[in-house]
DNA sequence: TCGGATTACGTGCACCGTAATGATC
DNA sequence: GATCATTACGGTGCACGTAATCCGA
């Protein structure tokens, strides 16, 4: 049986042209690179090199074998990653939505319900998620829209809507509700992690003018320090009761009043994956 | 790196179900299966296997782990075997024929110009002879038919012309040629490595009564002891002058007058051989 | 009590490195 | 002299075996 490590040192030669290189690039000495590929060479029974006075040339046979070599290896190297990629897949369950508020609230039910799993989460739009639910990259996403593949299953997952918070003097305050197009070239305080939301304000809002923000403290900093709007959610409104710039009545909360801005999202899986996640299901529709 | 050996004794282990099956089979020692089991645990990771009481067994992931091994496994094995044979055909030249006569004058002709090769010799139809040319099993064919594939490069080789051997006390003795359906029911003699002429004989003459005999000696004491019918060719009456039966001037001769048992014999190769081969075809040519 | 897995311990071989030699540019 | 392959020699890691222990049918 030949051994990976003198396939691999074969490899090596095959790919520098000497024995000195392949021993530099392996960390091995030359005269160790020598005795293997002999040792190979015997192993396999025909000739594999010419030898020339002071060089050492693969011949026809040589490089066959160096080209089974590399199959060999890139095999016999996969096999970790493959493994440990399949147990990671049964050990973890891998939630993507396309927005972080939902998603927030599914970790924590998901950890209780399964609690030797290690739960993962990322947001993207919609489109990836649903091919990542297809390729394994996702066991459970939240969507904004109803999925229509029928290979999947799917429930309800709650509602969030969207409001901005003005300043008292801003000449939009009185208003009842406001339409994204009406905010066009406003500065507006944005925290850039929040999902698909932040494609609906820039296709919406003509001529946006953002102030992303990627860290949620200095976020709630900037919007106590200034007068800029901002936006919050349903979500926000009621599990954050008391914010300084609610009760500070320095500000106005208005809904947006576009429809894309009232949005229901959906909790999907794919449809071998029902039964596994029938208790979570069963615990959020009722 | 996993290196073979481990991967062979994980395979062994998955197909034994007990380290100490697997031990006897590897001819090794129970302690060193659980070392290597523990080492490959090691390497990629992740547990492999469920360790109840006194029985080891493998987990989802050993099973795939041992699928893995299977294919590295063989791959593995494999590349001797594929590289001997690549090895064997770029230094044997495959000679395969439709007759033996033109394949032993053939093959003393090749050894002389490829000193360094081995040449090797084997009779088929014509059919598996051309099959042999495309798929690399002979780079030499001899034909008893010109070959019609335009990716052929060939050579006539001579002739060869069927004749009888009859005893001059026999009812057919005094004609100058006989034709093959006139043997009808008649014991023949026959040596068996006679290559297509066998088929030609059971094709034309009706209900054959060979005596077989595939041993060349006693097929010579079978000629001197018996008065059977036998046939011979105009090879063996140029290069054989002074057999028994011929001068004993008890038999005599007669031509078989059928159209196939005058034959013309094709040397062929691939065309991309034609180089290869120059020299034999140009001192076959003249 | 036997069969199977594991642990502990000692050993030998196989692979390695260093040093020296040979050979070519 | 520089680079590269090979040979010679001494060292060491590691895979192995033996023996002992534990555990369950």
């Amino acid at each position: 049986m030949i051994e990976i490590y003198l396939l691999e040192q074969l490899e090596a030669f095959a790919r520098c042209g000497t024995l000195s290189g392949a021993a530099e690039e392996l960390h091995l000495s030359q005269p160790a690179l020598t005795r293997s590929m002999k040792k190979l060479e015997e192993l396999i029974g025909v000739p594999l090199f010419e030898r020339q006075k002071n060089k050492l040339v693969l011949n026809e046979n040589g490089k066959l074998t160096a080209e089974y070599a590399r199959r060999v290896l890139e095999q016999d190297r996969e096999i970790a990653g493959l493994v440990r990629a399949f147990d990671r897949r049964n050990h973890t369950i891998s939630i993507g939505g396309c927005a972080p508020v939902p998603v927030q609230q599914l970790v924590p039910q998901v950890t209780a319900l399964y609690e030797d799993m290690t739960v993962s989460q990322e947001v993207h739009p919609d489109a990836p998620l649903l091919d990542g639910l297809q390729d394994g990259t996702f066991q459970l996403v939240i969507l904004h829209e109803e999925p229509a593949d029928k290979a999947l299953y799917w429930v309800p997952y709650g509602e969030e809507k969207l409001y901005i918070v003005l300043p008292k003097d801003h000449p939009l305050a009185g208003r009842e509700g406001i339409w994204l197009k009406e905010l066009e070239s406003m500065n507006i305080l944005l925290f850039s992690q929040i999902g698909f939301w932040y494609e609906l304000c820039v296709d919406k809002i003509p001529n946006p003018h953002f102030l992303l923000q990627n860290d949620f403290e200095a976020f709630g900093e900037l919007i106590k320090a200034s007068n800029l709007p901002v936006f919050t959610s349903s979500y926000f409104m009621e599990h954050d009761p008391t914010p300084d710039f609610y009760t500070e009545n320095t500000r106005v909360i208005l809904p947006i009043l576009d429809q894309e801005a009232d949005v229901r999202y959906y909790l999907a899986c794919r449809l071998d994956d029902k039964k596994r996640f029938s208790a979570l299901f069963k615990r959020i529709s009722g």
